[in-house]
RNA sequence: GGUCCCAUCGUCUAGCGGUUAGGACGCCGGCCUCUCACGUCGGUAACGCGGGUUCGAUUCCCGCUGGGACCA
């Protein structure tokens, strides 16, 4: 039998990282097998679900690169597009008493659960109206019509329901404790447990992953199936991913977003990599690539516990993958970031990459990358008063006027050895140390005191610049007393 | 409240009866060094509690405690 898993977000708002895990392993079980991997669009709440959202969500898998093979734009794996299907197995049931009517409003089912806590007896319906009688043919529930009632679902009132799961193990549920629930609303609409359980038989659904927070409504899930004559999945619930403070992630705090953090200067690599090991792991392997993953990836490696998002380290292996990247991919991948800074995008691509090999190292994020860059990609430099009056210092004018015109004799293509013999030379003429010399023009060329290695930094900027710059900050030295 | 799930360093985790309890992030320190990084070497830090089972429990069982989810 073909692996076949799905993923089925609902388009309400920002697919959020906790979120995106299950998916993420859900399609991470179907290429190790060889299977499919179906998106569905779980839209049956038509206030909420915005064609935002739905772009926003489609985005961020292409972003992540969890492709699916079966799914969006194709209109049958909306949710919103198989009601008739749903209302058609709600029909079958009724005709075949596998649920029924019940009459009772919203407000007797919440005074009776009042009361129920009240008594301190367990809150579930208590099948007032399991047994009464109704025509085989029944409509199904239809407001403008009339007809005000919800389906139920007529679950068994004894034995067992297990669900062997994959990642949590067994776990046994008693079919006295799940109550009747209520598969079509008084409004027309299938409920999610409902719609759910009618989709994945429709998809033909091999292996269920998702969080454990649907673990409990699992069960009754496996009733409707049985009760539609059908195999249910097997069942792979993954453990929450919660906040820092121990709260569950959720779309209303933002920053969680997948494309926030694509905003952020991160690597989808970055981003996969982390959520595979939070929940997943592979014996003390930390690095993976998309290939590994695949490779390796199994239920049996998922842990039980919730896991806190760990921002620092994810921030750890995005900075991985940007020591790692081919210096042209990131050169083009620094581009929008350079944009959106506000600076003049160089067009010599040859110059970006070498501007970017002397950061790589340096940046955690695109972002800061780009913020480090400043020195190049301006002329406007922002000189740091502490630094200049520490090292812009009169007894230093001379040597400075001096290598600026050492560097004014080289040619146009100076490299970085030869900033490096020019700028020699003048320390042997001062009996200067390197640092002496090193400090000074770095707060010369890039206004304060970090920057990526001296020479390095004359290369990418080349002579002229160079020199330009020497010359400016001599301005900034103050007259030697004498 | 009922049901279900979970429990190893601060965090992610390895462990699947006998280990000096391992790795990673973070943090701290050394080395490297023109600054900052990178790199490298080292350090800090954990089996929630109580009962069993066993020659021996982090590991298996039960209870407790503490988290979480679902049901509304």
């Amino acid at each position: 039998m073909t692996v076949r898993t799905r993923y089925a977000p609902s388009p309400t708002g920002a697919l959020h990282i906790g979120n995106v895990r299950s998916g993420l392993f859900a399609y991470l079980f179907a290429r190790h097998n060889g299977g499919a991997f179906i998106l569905r669009i779980d839209d049956t709440d038509q206030e909420r679900s915005t064609a935002e959202s739905l772009k926003e969500i489609l985005e961020s898998l292409e972003w992540l690169g969890i492709n699916w093979d079966e799914g969006p734009p194709d209109p049958r794996y909306f949710q919103s597009h198989r009601l008739d299907r749903y209302r058609q197995a709600a029909k079958r049931l009724l005709a075949e008493r596998k649920a029924y009517p019940c009459y009772c409003s919203a407000e007797e089912l919440e005074a009776k659960r009042r009361q129920a806590e009240r008594e301190r007896r367990k809150p579930g319906y208590d099948g007032k109206c399991r047994e009464l009688p109704f025509a085989a043919d029944l409509a199904l529930p239809d407001r403008a019509a009339d007809r005000n009632y919800a389906v139920r679902f007529r679950a068994p009132r004894e034995g067992q329901t297990v669900v062997e799961d994959l990642v949590k193990g067994r776990a046994v549920f008693d079919n006295r404790e799940l109550d009747d629930l209520i598969i079509v609303r008084s409004d027309g609409l299938p409920t999610y447990n409902f719609a759910t359980v009618v989709d994945d038989a429709d998809f033909r659904i091999t292996h269920v992953v998702r969080g454990d927070d649907h673990l409990a409504n699992t069960p009754r899930q496996m009733q409707i199936f049985h009760a539609l004559e059908l195999t249910p999945p097997a069942y792979a619930h993954l453990p929450m991913v919660l906040r820092r403070d121990g709260q569950k992630l959720s779309k209303r705090h933002g920053h969680t977003s997948v494309l926030a953090y694509r905003e952020a200067g991160y690597l989808p690599e970055a981003l996969v990599n982390y959520l595979a090991r939070l929940g997943w792991s592979h014996g003390d392997q930390e690095i993976f690539s998309r290939r590994e993953l695949i490779e390796y990836f199994d239920f049996g490696g998922c842990g039980k516990s919730a896991g806190i998002f760990n921002p620092e380290k994810l921030l750890w292996l995005n900075f991985h993958y940007l020591k790692e990247r081919p210096l042209a991919e990131l050169a083009r991948e620094a581009r929008p970031f350079i944009e959106k800074r506000g600076y003049a995008v160089p067009g010599d691509e040859s110059w970006l990459e070498r501007m970017v090999a002397t950061l790589h190292e340096r940046a955690k994020t695109l972002v800061e990358l780009v913020d480090f860059a400043r020195f190049y990609l301006t002329d406007e430099i922002a000189h740091d008063p502490k630094a200049v009056a520490k090292f812009l210092t009169p007894k230093i004018a001379e040597p400075l006027a001096a290598l600026a015109g050492e560097i004014e004799g080289l040619d146009g293509a100076a490299d970085e050895a030869a900033f490096r013999t020019a700028f020699e030379r003048v320390l042997a003429r001062y009996g200067l140390r390197l640092g002496d010399l090193a400090q000074p023009v770095r707060v010369c060329l890039t206004g304060g005191t970090v920057s990526p290695g001296i020479f390095e930094v004359m290369a990418v900027l080349g002579g002229k610049r160079t020199v330009e710059r020497l010359r400016k900050a001599e301005r900034l030295i103050p007259r030697a007393a004498s």
